[in-house]
DNA sequence: AGAAAATACGAGTGGTCGCTCGTGAAACGA
DNA sequence: TCGTTTCACGAGCGACCACTCGTATTTTCT
């Protein structure tokens, strides 16, 4: 019975292989990325051991280094996979086609909203960005200054990337707050955060 | 001779005692928190050990333990250090009588500017807040939120918490990219920051 | 001068962590 | 059925780290 594979990494004693994976090796693959995605909401990515993400998927020290050859790879996958998924979150956001003519509020909020809802459900994501580089900033960075470019297109690219930049750095910084605080404080912040935005990106350059 | 010392604690043999600090003790404390300042800003704090603090200090790991029970000591008393520092360049722009009446534009920048130079002559204060609790933080915040009730007397008192709150997140979260950058663009991210806060200070609070 | 206090040293200890390797079980393909 | 590939195991290795301790030196004070 011929079966189709798909092709991936394996890494055992120490060299880097093309293995067919089975269904169950995917489905390993899938569970260490959910441990260590929930053992970096817990512990942040320095103090997360790799035998700590292991025996939370409920295998060998041995086996979760079949599928990734170092931690690093593990966090950078496990970005990857949230990536994937803000994207999908994002897509109503951020396809749509009358973006220009739509009030900066609703704009903010279009954006802010699925965003807010993503980190709600992925406790962990936020450690990936502050603690390891900006895997996941630059992914939504980018977005933020196609959006920005097409509003206003008098601009200078610069501006643009840099007010963006600016933006995304704005959310990434209350996003930690907005997380960990209870229902009733949790909406206030998320109306602090959309304050700040529209404030910040309504004003005229030249102030 | 009789001399004045200032009474501190040694941490010798496991145990906290008293000890009569000599100059040279004085003068040992301030040199570890030096180094470990500059060890914080290369590495962080997570991996910087304590012998590096120590060799970088010029000093044996013991001699280093005789002034500070453990590593965390060590960066606490680092936050104080900076705090005061700060509380020093910050005077000018808190203790003002007429707050009230000047322009928010203008107190953004009496508050901004000297925070701005304070990081970047201290490149290694931010890991002090970015991979630390909030030593340095919440003594900004508490400065902002009185300042903030002294403008709009009016507004509830959690309001007003959540706003400088707010403000100051934004604060840290762009400093890390201004210290960064170099010269023509760090002006830039400065404009930038500034506008945001005016932006999100300046508007009403029902939107 | 001489005892006591403070400072200084640095090899060493116990512990953790990222990662490996030899071995063996299960699934696949013929 | 049987060889090959993929998956699984877990003790343990080497490196690093926070911290200790016995000892030696310097300063203080009488």
């Amino acid at each position: 019975m011929k079966r189709e594979y798909e092709r991936s990494l394996a890494f055992v004693k120490g060299r880097c292989t093309v293995v067919k994976r089975q269904a169950r090796g995917r489905q390993r693959i899938r569970e260490i990325l959910d441990a260590a995605l929930a053992q970096f909401a817990e512990t942040g990515y320095e103090k997360t051991s790799t035998n700590a993400i292991a025996a939370r998927a409920g295998m060998s020290p041995g086996s979760l280094y079949q599928y990734f050859p170092n931690k690093e790879a593990i966090a950078d996958a496990l970005s990857q996979r949230l990536l994937d998924e803000l994207r999908e979150a994002h897509a109503a956001a951020f396809d749509d086609t009358a973006v220009t003519e739509l009030p900066l509020p609703d704009l903010v909020s279009r954006v802010v909203d699925p965003l807010v809802s993503f980190h709600v459900t992925h406790p962990g994501a936020k450690v990936l960005i502050g603690e390891r580089g900006q895997p996941l900033h630059t992914g939504v960075a980018d977005r933020v200054a196609a959006l920005l470019r097409a509003r206003s297109s008098e601009s200078p690219d610069d501006d643009v990337r840099r007010s963006s930049a600016v933006a995304v750095q704005i959310v990434a910084a209350l996003m930690g707050g907005i997380v960990a605080a209870p229902e009733p404080e949790r909406s206030a912040l998320v109306h602090e955060l959309k304050r700040a935005l529209t404030g910040y990106l309504n004003q005229p350059a030249g102030l």
